[in-house]
DNA sequence: GTGGTCTAGACCACT
DNA sequence: GTGGTCTAGACCACA
């Protein structure tokens, strides 16, 4: 077994301002840690306690956060010892895939734009301001 | 008193997969139209019944969302006629305030991108082909 | 976290003979209580079913105005555990100002008075028994 | 019969802010200026044009307004000449009974008082004025 | 025809 | 336990 490297909790950032659930952002987030490669099998999560007070979130929530991905089968329980990425988790996906998984939200801020009356070009020169100066 | 334009229940396109609420999707739609000047102060909105009819949804729904809107100042009652665009309602936005509109959702992507470890090249090309393609 | 007062779900009062819809007194009533000084900040709201029992009203009425006072800011929602006043809630309102809130109704009583020809004085001596009377 | 008197259009004044419908606004306050006195048996009504005009309202609101007062019986219609006071139409009510009429009003006035934690005399002070200034 | 209010009941999400 | 959302259906008020 390889040597085991620990994930920071600073991996993830949540907004409590959104509609969209705090551990179901926590999931999605991992979700694509690991399809980027920035976590893989073996590598230690930090613990719940950790993340819930590096965020400032309730530690049940990033509990169920944890629960359902080892529900899932991306995180595997190393009893005593916390949790880890399990070695059945996808691999680092192909640069198509991973692109695909952007495409959704992409296409709802298409929407919004078309609704805005914006064109494309001062659309695309905001969104490569923000890939690049961030 | 001034011609008046009706509003058809095409304007409002909902989608049941997402999480986010059906009424909050139409208060939101109806933002943007505003702001991108095809919704203007007086012109006639569809009615409750039209629109509910049309997305297939509860008349309880769209009625919801128009109180809300109502209550924000942006829709105002007709007595026993319906609701129009409110006279007070903003005018159209210049491009630049448009444009900050979409910067909370485009710099959610470019989070997800970072996670994903896509650069910057691909993903605005995806988005390219997504806002001149469709 | 400081200590925090629970409010009872007899804060509330609703007369169904009124045209006035139940959302909009219980909303006009939390209104009063915070501009008097009998709910403040951080207190926590009665949930939305005890106030539904207590006043035999649905719980989607009581949810409704609930809602409609935390758009306005004056209630903050706390996920899983109920609402509170809002932080940005105004503190109790001057005695000038709790009294400009009387105006309105007070104006609409004297129109009333004249059109039935009544004088200032008896008026006055029944609004001075109820006032204390009760 | 005795001469007829016509009463003016400004006998009426609406507030198209209140939820109260305005046919039951024109309605009260007709029923007052009978009780008061200030309109007499025989007395000639202003004419739906001429209301609906002055205070900027749908003469259809008008016209419902006198159908009800007229099968209410306070109101007669004159064939080819508009509507009159009924002579069936109470004489002026003794001031007890024009007070009583009032009883409600002040009621629910008193409850919001003790609601914004206001004493009696401020607010008797406040409601002089209003009698007497305006 | 228009929107508003309320009910009863179901299901979901969060703690 | 908490509130949120949606549905189906009824009744009212206004024009």
């Amino acid at each position: 077994m390889r040597p085991e490297r620990s994930l920071s909790a600073d991996i993830f950032q949540v907004s409590t301002g959104t509609s969209e659930p705090i551990y179901r952002q926590l999931i999605e987030q991992l979700r694509r840690l690991i399809a980027g490669g920035q976590a893989q099998a073996s590598d230690a999560m930090p613990s719940v306690r950790e993340v819930a007070t590096a965020l400032g979130v309730n530690p049940m929530t990033v509990s169920k956060a944890y629960s359902m991905l080892e529900a899932e089968g991306l995180l595997a329980r190393r009893r005593g010892l916390g949790m880890v990425i399990a070695q059945g988790s996808p691999d680092k996906a192909s640069q198509e895939n991973r692109l695909e998984l952007l495409r959704p939200g992409l296409q709802r801020i298409a929407q919004e734009a078309r609704q805005l009356e914006l064109s494309a070009s001062p659309v695309l020169a905001l969104f490569n301001s923000i890939l690049k100066g961030k």
